[in-house]
DNA sequence: GATTAGGTTTTG
């Protein structure tokens, strides 16, 4: 059967066969017989036809609809999916509009799949179009959509109220409770609104659901109430929500966009609402009730008022269980000294309003008993309004008598004068002027963050471990903030060492090749005695016409140590700077340079002289060695050149053999850490300056990788906790590199050096 | 189709 057209809504009843029962949308279950029943509804939304390919590719439309008479509304589950098949789909498609009023009988009724997303219904009906039934009434005037249904509803003025009537109503709240637990089985709002005509209509909400209750966040906001019941009470109309009840609210601010507040998921809202909210807006402005209490804000605070105060919370701590404090601001400077709580810094949540206290722009509220409930799922940056906030003078636990006392503030317990707090939304209109005091002090922010360290550094740590270089006064960043930045920069933070690696310090000793880049550790002990033990088997004395040689038998029976000087340099002063030696052990050759200035181990190939692998030192000099590019070095030494050299150093040695000398280099990656986050900084280039220490000589120097450790010690003392290290004023640089064709950033630590006594 | 609260004179 199509659908059927009617054109009033009471000829829709005089539809209804005899046979079937009208039955309410909310009392539809799972188990309802449904072939005797019929629903009468309000089309809320009406979805495209779709082709649904799991079922073969037939036509089906989702509708939305909404139990229309309001006697039979209950708060839950009055709307209820119904999705129609094939040309049913189709011909609904046509046929209803948004707003329509219709009548369905001979639906299927299933679980709704939608019902955890949508929290419409349980169930859904879906109707296939054998033997349904769909009677659509057009809603009433030209136009279609959500306006069309808002002509059901009247709303009667605040003068006009009957007693023991049921109605809707409209009014600027002139006063109002957060909801609080009654003493009976359901939260209780409490709230007193009027109108044009000036008429003040007290009004109790009771509803378990907390997110039921009207959201309100301050005086002059806008409430519409739905099935509210009226009784006289002392002498005064009063309203009670009753079946079916709702309400929306609305920010009071004029000019700012309306906008319906409700946790309903589907409500009337049009074209007329927008109207009437501007309407009151309007006349609410000019009434003298909706005074400036409005606009108290910290600098006009005097001692012993009770205020709303709108402000951002900055951090808070639990005092006990009857007490929570809450740091706020609301960009103001008060004019009395406020009270600093102090409060243990691992006890705090939030961040350290240490500069703000300074400025005398943190207020500390101490909140009483109800309102933790709500003072504990309170997160720092969240916006903030308190109703009925006492401010107080008091003095400090630690305070002189004769000192002058501090302004504090309590929120005291209960509910009375609406006493309570409450989180605002960002973009609620009544926080557009605190947030723009706010941004001007976005430099405070900033300077807080970094400065806090000041004061520890002052209390808890010996003078300053390290000194900036640098020429140039760049910005002091905070760790955040230089993550944030763009390469290439140079910036100044302030942050404190919470790890860094190698925790071995001698592995920070690295080889690298200025040629070719390569870096890597310095060979251990084990590695290069070997390469002397293979070099020295079975091994002839090379026989080279540039040498004189010399050659001496070993303990080890087969094994002859020679040494070989240029024939080039004898006669020379440098004669004996430059020595090469053959078939020694790793320990032999390190006794021997104790007594020569630079010692190159060679092996025999073929009675020719041939360097070792590079896995061992081409060079001994005392108590350093040094390690030549496997990859860079060329293989000159055939025949090496041996004149015009005045003193031998290991740049010359290594020319004169074709080798590309290694540097020796020291790296070590330090994790940074401030108020804001942590950060990879490496101590690469800027090494040796920040330890004051050259790393070729720390290679041969106990003292000196001595001295790394312990200056390591002083920036991060072993086993120290957080608070015991240094701040450390750093240089860092920010740049990027290519890896595996990706643009990295890199953080090193430049222009620092540690401060020596 | 009950009951709750029905602004409040606060206070650590």
């Amino acid at each position: 059967m199509p659908v059927q057209k009617v054109n009033d809504s009471s000829d829709l009843d005089a539809k209804v066969p005899s046979h079937l029962q009208r039955t309410s949308i909310t009392s539809l279950t799972m188990t309802s017989e449904p072939s005797h029943r019929c629903v009468k509804a309000t089309v809320v939304h009406k979805g495209p036809v779709i082709s649904c390919a799991q079922k073969d590719g037939i036509e089906m439309l989702r509708a939305e609809i909404k139990e229309e008479d309001p006697l039979q509304r209950t708060a839950e589950h009055t709307s209820i999916n119904v999705i129609f098949f094939g040309t049913l789909a189709k011909d609904f498609s046509q046929s209803a509009r948004q707003g329509d009023v219709v009548l369905l009988a001979d639906f299927t009724i299933k679980k709704s799949p939608s019902f955890l997303r949508d929290k419409l219904h349980p169930c859904q009906l879906e109707m296939d179009g054998k033997d349904d039934f769909v009677y659509v009434c057009p809603s009433a005037g030209p136009s279609h959509g959500p306006s069309s249904s808002e002509a059901k509803y009247t709303y009667v003025p605040l003068n006009d109220l009957k007693p023991r009537t049921v109605v809707n109503v409209y009014g600027v709240v002139t006063f109002f409770k957060q909801p609080f637990p009654s003493k009976g089985s359901d939260y209780c709002s409490t709230l007193k609104i009027t109108d044009q005509s000036d008429v003040k209509v007290g009004c109790n909400i009771f509803s378990k659901k907390l997110e039921d209750h009207p959201i309100l966040f301050r005086v002059g906001d806008i409430i519409r109430l739905h099935r509210f019941k009226t009784d006289v009470f002392r002498d005064s109309m009063s309203l009670l929500n009753t079946f079916g009840w709702s309400t929306v609210t609305f920010d009071g601010t004029t000019d700012s966009p309306v906008v319906p507040r409700t946790s309903s998921k589907s409500f009337h809202f049009g074209e007329s609402d927008i109207r009437t909210v501007q309407e009151l807006r309007q006349w609410a402005a000019n009434q003298s009730w909706i005074s400036n209490d409005l606009k108290v804000s910290l600098s006009m605070v005097k001692p012993g008022m009770y205020f709303d105060l709108t402000c951002q919370l900055l951090a808070k701590a639990v005092m006990d269980s009857r007490c929570i404090l809450l740091k706020v601001w609301d960009g103001t400077k008060c004019q009395h000294p406020l009270l600093n709580v102090a409060v243990a810094s691992d006890a705090l949540e939030g961040e350290s309003t240490v500069v703000k206290d300074r400025m005398n722009l943190t207020a500390n509220v101490l909140v009483y008993d109800n309102h933790l409930e709500v003072a504990r799922e309170l997160k720092p940056g969240t916006f903030l309004q308190f109703y009925n906030l006492h401010a107080l003078l008091q003095r400090a636990p630690d305070q002189q008598p004769d000192q002058s006392e501090h302004l504090s503030f309590h929120l005291h317990g209960g509910t009375s004068y609406g006493r309570g707090l409450r989180s605002l939304p960002a973009e609620s209109p009544a926080l557009q002027s605190l947030k723009s005091v706010l941004e001007k002090h976005v430099d405070l922010v900033e300077y807080d963050e970094v400065n806090d360290g000041t004061l520890l550094e002052i209390w808890y740590t010996p003078p300053e471990a390290v000194v900036r270089t640098c020429e140039h006064n760049t910005r002091r960043l905070t760790l955040a903030r230089v993550k944030r930045s763009t390469p290439p920069l140079s910036c100044h933070v302030r942050a404190r060492v919470k790890k860094y690696k190698p925790q071995q310090l001698y592995q920070c000793l690295k080889l690298f090749c200025s040629n070719c880049k390569t870096m890597e550790d310095v060979p251990d002990d084990s590695a290069v005695a070997k390469v002397f033990r293979e070099s020295a088997k079975d091994s002839q004395p090379c026989d080279e016409q540039w040498a004189a040689t010399s050659s001496a038998s070993s303990r080890e029976p087969g094994r002859t140590i020679s040494m070989h000087i240029s024939r080039d340099m004898v006669g020379e002063s440098t004669h004996m700077q430059l020595i090469f030696i053959e078939g020694t052990t790793l320990d032999e050759i390190c006794v021997l340079s104790r007594d020569y200035k630079n010692l190159v181990p060679v092996r025999s190939v073929n009675s020719r002289m041939t360097l070792m692998d590079l896995t061992a030192p081409f060079l001994f000099s005392g108590d350093k060695r040094y390690y030549g590019c496997k990859k860079c070095s060329l293989n000159t030494f055939q025949n090496p050149v041996f004149t015009g050299v005045e003193t031998w150093d290991e740049q010359a040695v290594a020319k004169a053999l074709g080798v590309q000398l290694m540097q020796y280099r020291l790296l070590i990656q330090f994790e940074l850490e401030d108020q804001t986050d942590t950060l990879e900084a490496l101590l690469w280039e800027n090494t040796e300056r920040f330890f004051h220490v050259s790393a070729v000589d720390a290679s041969g120097s106990q003292d000196l990788q001595d001295k790394i450790q312990t200056i390591m010690d002083t920036i991060q003392p072993p086993d120290s906790s957080l608070e015991e290290r240094p701040w450390l004023d750093l240089c860092l640089s920010v740049y990027s590199v290519k890896d595996d064709d990706r643009n990295k950033v890199c953080y090193q630590i430049t222009n620092t050096e540690i401060k020596e006594e």
